[in-house]
DNA sequence: TTGTACCTAACAAACGTTAGGTTTGCTTCT
DNA sequence: AGAAGCAAACCTAACGTTTGTTAGGTACAA
C-alpha cells in the first residue's frame, strides 16, 4: 500500500502543524524534533536550517497546487465550470491540508529574500491560473468583471479562508460550502 | 488639532507594526522599545508583559472595530444598504489601519487562554452584526442565502484580504474596490 | 516631597546551530 | 559465509547569542 513516510517527510509534516500552532519564530526545533521522534540536533541531518525547513514546506504545497489545480481543470470546459472547480479546488485543498495551507498562505514574511522570491513566483503562477478563467469567462460568457485581478483575489481569500473556521463534524460538508461559496460567486446574494 | 501622543500609545502603535512584520514570537521587546524612543527596560513601566501589549492592541481593536461599524449602520436603512456600508467600512478599516487589523485577525494563537476568550468575544459580536444584516436581507428582501454565518465569513474574509494587496498609490481608490466587492457579493459575476 | 517616567545592568532560560561520537544496515571482498 | 568498509541516521553535549523580565537607581515636574 503505502509507503512507509520518511523522516524527512514526518519533520516537514509535524514542521506545518507546530508552525501553525505557534508562527515560525516561535516554534522551535528540540520540540519539532520530539514531535519526530528524534533528538533536537538530528534534524541538521536532514535539513541545513530552521529556513529550510520552512521554504520547502511553501515551495512544495505552491508546486503540489498549481499541479492538481491544473490536473482537474482539464476536465472542465467552459469558463462557468472552470471557476466551479477552482472554488472546489481551493477550499477542499485547504481544508484537507490546513497546516500546510495555513503556512504557504501567512508565512511569506520569514522566509529569506531569496526564498520570498522564488515562493511569490508560484504563488503568482497560481493566481494566473485562475485570473485566466475570469478573463475567459468576462470574453466569452460576458462575466460582469471590471478586473479580474480584483476578484481572483477575492475568490482565494475567501475559499482560503474556510480552513480557519470548518469543521468535519459540523453539519455541512466540504461539498456543500464549496456549492454555496460558489454560488455567491456566480450569482451574489441579492435575487434574480 | 491632535493631541500628542502619548509614550504609551505610541508603543501600541509601534507595536501593531513590529508584530506584523516580524510575527509576536518574532518580535522583542528591545526593538519595541528602540522604534518607541525609550530603552528595553522601559517598557515595563507601561505595560506588564510582552502579552499585556498584544493583548491591548487586539482587545483595542475590536472595540472599535464594533464601536465605529455600529455608529455607520445607523444611517442605513434597507438591509442593502447596510451590507453595501459593511463591505465599505470592513475594507476602509482593513486598509487604513493594516497593522492593528492584521494582528488583531491573524495573532489569536499567540494569546494567553483568558485574553483569548475576551477578543474572540469581542470578534463574535463583531460577526454577529454582519449576520443580522444577512438574516434581514434574506427575510425581508428575499436574498438567497442558506446560511448566514457562511456568508458573513465570506464577507468579512475577502474584504480583510484586501489589506495584503491594496496599494494607496495604485490606479484604484479604496471606494473604487470596495464598489467593486459590494457589487460582487450583491450580483455575482454572471450576467443578469 | 512625592510620584511618574525613564535608564542601566544584570538574571536565567531558551534558542539555532555545531562538533564529534555511536549505531545500523548494506555492499564488497576474500 | 564471514569479515571489512562505509555511509546514512541518529545521539550527546556544548557554544554563543538573544530573549523576556527584574531590581535598583536617576531626572524631573507638580
Amino acid at each position: 500500500m503505502s509507503e512507509p513516510i520518511s523522516r524527512r517527510a514526518l519533520i516537514l509534516q509535524e514542521a506545518a502543524h507546530l508552525f501553525r500552532e505557534k508562527g515560525y519564530p516561535g516554534a522551535n526545533l528540540r520540540e519539532l524534533a520530539r514531535r519526530s521522534g528524534i533528538q533536537g540536533g538530528s534534524i541538521y541531518h536532514h535539513f541545513a536550517s530552521k529556513q529550510e525547513i520552512l521554504f520547502q514546506l511553501m515551495d512544495n504545497t505552491m508546486s503540489d497546487m498549481i499541479e492538481r489545480l491544473s490536473e482537474r481543470l482539464i476536465d472542465s470546459q467552459t469558463p462557468y465550470e472552470k471557476l466551479r472547480t477552482t472554488v472546489y479546488f481551493h477550499i477542499e485543498y485547504h481544508v484537507t491540508g490546513p497546516d500546510q495551507t495555513y503556512i504557504t498562505d501567512d508565512e511569506l514574511r520569514n522566509l529569506e529574500p531569496e526564498n520570498y522570491l522564488r515562493v511569490v513566483a508560484k504563488r503568482d503562477r497560481y493566481q494566473k491560473i485562475i485570473e485566466e478563467i475570469m478573463l475567459a469567462g468576462k470574453t466569452e460568457e460576458g462575466w460582469r468583471l471590471a478586473e479580474p485581478k480584483l476578484y481572483t483575489r477575492a475568490l482565494i481569500k475567501m475559499c482560503a479562508g474556510v480552513a480557519t473556521w470548518f469543521n468535519p463534524d459540523g453539519d455541512m460538508s466540504i461539498t456543500q460550502v464549496a456549492e454555496a461559496y460558489a454560488d455567491l460567486l456566480c450569482n451574489g446574494l441579492l435575487p434574480r
